[in-house]
DNA sequence: AATGCATTTATCCAAATGGATAAACGAAGA
DNA sequence: TCTTCGTTTATCCATTTGGATAAATGCATT
């Protein structure tokens, strides 16, 4: 029941989109063709992107949809938590939940690929990633840097929103930097598996904020 | 005498230099053709690439290179006088050095670029990159890691080590948003033009270090 | 067993790509 | 004036690209 040829309602889109992430966090859109694709996921044939997707364009569109969508959600759950316990009293609170819920919980076994993903996107084809997102699925985001207003009244709001600016640039770097580590099979990587690193992370970007 | 038709020793490997490195910083190596580069430059044919450089992964080397040895020297020499001057009291102090000679001293009309090129370019095809250097041109960063190291004695050293990394990343993050925002002529960026912003940035980058 | 339908596969296509080659150009030197 | 040579230009080429289409496949239902 797995891939195998033509089982109906297969997990091919699934697989397409998981195999064509990894790639594309890998090369970038533009160093992945469709037939790669297809390839690498087993496929014989390119059609299936177009069959399952309308284009690589729209393949690309989704996968940035449905990786933002999963972080929103899991941002704002987090959010609702802590904030019924009571448990958001300090920056580094709220530093850890963004990159707690930046990381995917149910990875592939080839590793993470959603940051390299987005931080290349937006590097290289911003205009693409903004128009896929519409807008849409920041909200966890946003109120994660309104508790950080919150809990820092006293510093002017411009030079507030300039380290949040700074700590929304570190965590892209810093997390796209994990995962091209973690990606790398060939040899351990302690310090990035180490249960302790995203922990400190958020420590790191909260030392910006707070100076 | 400028770019006009077969004026001798053109500076048109110059001119197709910049603007290649504007174009890849844009959309990626991937997303900008041997033809689209020799048209932004004036040249009515993409041989010009073949004949100055002899293929299109050769002009992304040499600019690589130019850039990564325009930087080294640089922060050797920011180094060098520092030292003479016994100026290098704090990780601040070094991190200070670390941003400014990131920047270029005299960027084109359209602003700088080698920052979100070699971000994008670690991050899409690192092994060019790293093959591109070939171990070179980073002494003057390895030095400002030294630096740091002899500032900050009582740390362990793989809790350093970790927080360099973190850094790393985060300048990396943090200047590529920056190359990216002032790219953007449709409007002004108050934020990224003060004079003070890149000192804030250093100062940044050492909270991360010094916790 | 026959049918319907979602999916996969096999081709086809026009356009674009990086590169190669030879002709054209034009300033400087003989 | 004529030649030389660095440079630009005009074509040509094989390959790759994303996409389209139609045939084949095989499970589920009847």
């Amino acid at each position: 029941m797995a891939r195998a040829p033509s089982t109906a309602h297969s997990e091919a889109p699934q697989h397409l989109k998981a195999v064509a992430l990894k790639l594309f966090a890998e090369r970038g859109i533009d160093g992945v063709t469709v037939r790669q694709i297809a390839e690498a996921a087993g496929q014989k044939n390119h059609a299936a992107i177009t069959y399952h997707f309308g284009s690589k364009d729209a393949l690309i569109r989704e996968l940035v949809v449905d990786g933002a969508q999963a972080i929103d959600a899991r941002r704002n759950a987090a959010l609702d938590r802590a904030k019924a316990d009571g448990d958001l009293h300090s920056v580094v609170d709220v530093m850890e939940i963004l990159v707690e819920t930046s990381v995917d919980p149910d990875p592939p076994a080839w590793g993470e690929c959603y940051n390299r993903f987005v931080v290349g996107l937006q590097l290289s084809n911003r205009a693409l990633f903004m128009d896929a997102l519409a807008g849409r699925w920041n909200s966890g985001y946003q109120r994660c840097l309104d508790e950080v207003r919150r809990l820092m009244p006293d510093l002017p709001a411009d030079l507030l929103n300039q380290r949040l600016v700074f700590m929304g640039g570190a965590i892209g770097g810093i997390l796209a930097g994990r995962e091209t580590e973690l990606a790398d099979r060939s040899r351990d990587h302690p310090m990035w598996s180490h249960p302790d690193t995203l922990r400190r992370v958020a420590r790191a970007l909260a030392s910006i904020i707070e100076d």
